[in-house]
DNA sequence: TGAATTTTTTGTATCGATACAAAAAGAAAG
DNA sequence: CTTTCTTTTTGTATCGATACAAAAAATTCA
């Protein structure tokens, strides 16, 4: 390799000792401006690339953070991870970035390999299943840690996510209001803390309505685009009557819209559907999904910098943030017919 | 921080010198299997995190890797990052994930801030109007590095991407044979090589078939869904006849389809639509969108496949790789008005 | 059994930066 | 022109691993 260029040769170079040029290169204001200039002249001369493995085995910092997610394919977390890098990207941090693909294995895996390279905290959207022992790791290294979107049970780590439980609520009121009865859950793993948190926003809404003949049902498996197309369908097979829909989130809405287009039914006028997330291409769809907002490169956003306060050492750092979301109303719901994209 | 265990600890701790669980760390046949389990054992007991920073320092090679690509929260890269990732992730790599968003400023910085962390190699979708100047610091260090979808004029680094040419090539045939005369390529960023490709491609296509009164245009500007609608909204605001339209990708095609869904035409039966790509959510699209099959995932995989090769110093690696792609039918073009989706 | 091999293990220098304390140079004060 | 204080610069030990050569232990062979 090419590459043999360090502080020394600089310093040699510039005719300066080893320690002026590594205060140089920290921005260090305790040297005088004509030697940084000196020094950085040479080290441009020179072509000279720091080098951050040699600078962290002293100084316990690497610059380095970890992000770990499900899976980037998912426009969710896709946006997420955009939200994320960009802020990170300008805090000259360089991010690792691993997909578990909901593999705990995997997870473990990723986690190890990012605490061999010192990652300064991590971001990371659990795998389902996650508990306390699979990050057992983090843990006792005391590794700033923020969880995001999902929760691990009974763990002391940070948490960034949207208030689903609230969103889920607004839906079915609005389902309701759509004279929808018989409101459906499609979607998700049942029994993890995400799609508990939608039926507890969900049953709440119809406790404190108590609209006469209105019930409750949650079906489907999985948070996949097919999985809600193949609920559509069961559905559709079983033919409907005042169905009001929650997509577990916008992917498998886009699913459901598409298995309704292929029917007689037509969505927003025969049936309800709202989506959660906003991903998007939400806006695209047809009809139009109505859907529950999250600002997900907000979230992104927020969680990385709750993480730089972390690491700098920051003590007043809320333990668990819930981020607003709001009810979009385009067209999948019944209320606009035909509006405006973009 | 808790984390003060070393190689030494161990050492000390399973009764051998620093040396042998060097060894054993490695994985290297030379030490006698007692003393390997005997040392795993102390490792274990004690917490121990292999530092790679450390390692790598006298090393020469830190097992990490670049990846920098335009933004995830495109479904083409996102997929394209996925196929990355999922094939490094097995190799116990660490990948650096970087957004240049289109910016040389910001490009720069990413490549920098990865060679500061000695990437071992790296692979990179150039942002748009990247030239050899951009990347110099990559062939002056001579870091294993492959260009990825995007060629970088008169560079020398590795490229593989999509045989575009061909499959715009393709598409037009198609077009044509659906009797569509007018035929339009709609999004990109005019003059970019990607942009050249599927001209080029759609020209000889014209050449070849020369169809009394066929024509070729080319409108819009930008890879976005919305630059899709809007260039479509104006098409169809002078009224259409006969066309036949090649999106850019298969997003621009989302707009496109999209806007016509809010006209009087009907995508399928008034004209043809085809896109390139074939990401996920396009057999989702209404009407479910007739493409240019890249296997996307594969493009990454394959390109994570290379680099692994060229880290290790294989040297007989194709300079150039075009994946060969296929025209899917489905409904945006006219041949199937109607067919089940998945 | 002793020499010749082969298999394991170890000591020491080293990678390229930072930390910290101490020295040198410059400025201000008496 | 010292003396004192401040601003800059430098020397040396160190971070935690690996490389390499050399030593020690175990085997094989005559």
């Amino acid at each position: 390799m090419g590459s043999a260029i360090t502080l020394q040769d600089i310093a040699i170079h510039a005719g300066v000792s080893k320690s002026t040029v590594s205060f140089v290169m920290q921005g260090s204001p305790l040297v005088a401006e004509a030697t940084r200039k000196k020094v950085q002249a040479s080290a441009q001369t020179l072509g000279y690339v720091y080098n951050r493995a040699a600078a962290s085995l002293r100084s316990r910092q690497t610059g380095n953070l970890g992000f770990i997610v499900s899976s980037v394919s998912n426009p969710f977390f896709a946006e997420l991870t955009d939200g994320v890098e960009q802020f990170l990207g300008t805090e000259s941090k360089s991010v690792f970035v691993g997909q578990h693909s909901e593999n705990l294995v995997s997870q473990e895996r990723l986690i190890n390999s990012m605490l061999e390279s010192r990652v300064d905290g991590m971001i990371i959207v659990p795998a389902y299943g996650t508990t306390s022992k699979e990050i057992s790791r983090i843990l006792t290294l005391n590794i700033p840690t923020i969880t995001l979107t999902r929760r691990i049970m009974n763990s002391k780590l940070h948490y960034i996510g949207s208030d689903t439980s609230s969103g889920a609520h607004k839906a079915v009121l609005h389902l309701l209001a759509h004279k929808q009865k018989n409101i459906f859950l499609i979607g998700g793993r049942v029994g993890s803390p995400a799609h508990e948190e939608r039926v507890n926003g969900m049953t709440k809404a119809m406790k404190e309505t108590e609209i006469p003949g209105a019930n409750f049902r949650v079906i489907g498996d999985g948070a996949t685009r097919q999985a809600g197309f193949d609920a559509a369908k069961e559905l559709i097979s079983d033919g409907i009557d005042n169905l009001g829909i929650l997509a577990y989130n916008d992917i498998v809405a886009s699913g459901i819209l598409a298995a309704f287009r292929e029917s007689k039914y037509k969505v927003g006028r025969d049936l309800s559907v709202i989506g959660i997330d906003d991903i998007e291409s939400s806006r695209f769809e047809s009809p139009a999904l109505t859907t529950i907002q999250v600002n997900v490169s907000e979230l992104g956003r927020m969680a990385a910098e709750s993480l730089l306060k972390l690491v700098a050492g920051e003590s007043k750092i809320k333990r668990e943030v819930y981020l607003k979301n709001k009810l979009i109303i385009r067209e999948s719901c019944g209320c606009t017919p035909r509006k405006k994209v973009a």
